[in-house]
DNA sequence: TGTACATCAGTGAACGCGCGTTCACTGATGTAC
DNA sequence: TGTACATCAGTGAACGCGCGTTCACTGATGTAC
């Protein structure tokens, strides 16, 4: 059958979304292509003619999924009172929500550690996003000079990523929820500038 | 053939290592029991006779695993000086020698993260052991309570696990480098107690 | 208005491969007599 | 000392399944005449 002018381009797009929320529930290698267009309603040879590879959709995906996450910062910074970023960004990235959907937030505590296994160019792909999350975060952050910023904003990038794979790792429901609510709780006290804390 | 009688004792315990060793190198679904079983020099039919399944050897390695890296922050502790503690755990662990050998260091950085999709069995092994490393950590923590001694050994071990993830999958070596020495810098300046550090 | 043809998104069989697991078996050795 | 047999760690074919990728194809529609 013959399409729409858009149509082609549109699959595109919904296959993207579809893997991109795939590889975070799933992983990267366990994802698979043919489950993947079944689940669009198409069949896996058609997937060639959208992407080169399996390989060429993770790092679209990846770019997608960094993407994502920026705009989910962004809206909470812009919903923050000013100098209270960082609890508005801990207080969003830290949630039992979050917890529950890997599929709609960040990358890093479902992926990173797949993607040191991944090829070349996909962890290049990553690299870039990550270095940019890291510079979008570092003007928020206290510290006496950029590179203090930045370093913190790494600390707390590292802290929020190893505290969400730790609450979705353990299988106690509670000690998830304490993990999550004490790590809100003291990384805002690390990493709230101090002229706010006195206010 | 008739093997001596400690034989299959001492190919479960080598299988276990291997295991152990594969699995945080290569992840728990993709390392493979027949390749496993080829790379000891066997036939894989084999393995059913050591463990009743893939997932239940995954679980005894994840207690291998810890059980290895409780031996080394026991020795990097006893070999530093007293109220030093946290120095010596973070110069353990943070180390570029770790980033190039997961196989050797903590699971928890290369792990962790599947963990969160694997059966609850496996899932309440990691929960016992996260929670036995973390108790460790804390008797060395600074923080006016049990709780929050506690809470800052969450902190640390969150950041060195997210730091360490993400040394490992940034393709750009100097950066990576970099990654490291700095997280070791601000883990210790933040988390040795402040006693020592005025001394 | 009606016919012929080009386009091209998606189809589905096939490729060689690896997965976890089962099970009837092999064959070297220790033990019993 | 010599023979018969039990033991049991490891073997390897087979199960049904999924993997990533290729490729000749289908068939509805847009376009050209």
């Amino acid at each position: 059958m013959r399409y729409s002018a858009k149509h082609k381009e549109q699959t595109r797009a919904k296959l993207l979304k579809k893997a991109s929320k795939r590889f975070r529930e799933e992983g990267l290698q366990t994802t698979g292509i043919a489950k993947l267009m079944r689940d669009m309603g198409l069949t896996h040879g058609g997937f060639y003619g959208h992407f080169r590879s399996k390989n060429d959709l993770v790092a679209t995906a990846l770019k997608d999924m960094f993407a994502e996450t920026t705009e989910d910062l962004k809206k909470a910074i812009a919903g923050s009172t000013p100098g209270k970023e960082v609890s508005a960004i801990v207080n969003f990235y830290l949630t039992t929500k979050n917890r529950e959907h890997p599929e709609l937030s960040c990358l890093l505590p479902t992926l990173a550690s797949e993607i040191a296994r991944q090829p070349k160019a996909v962890r290049q792909v990553y690299t870039r996003g990550f270095a940019e999350q890291i510079e979008r975060l570092t003007q928020f952050m206290p510290g006496a000079s950029e590179a203090a910023k930045r370093q913190n904003a790494h600390s707390l990038m590292a802290g929020m990523a190893g505290t969400m794979m730790f609450a979705r790792a353990v299988s106690d429901r509670e000690l998830s929820d304490r993990i999550l609510a004490q790590a809100r709780h003291s990384y805002i006290s690390m990493f709230e500038s101090e002229a706010n804390k006195k206010a």
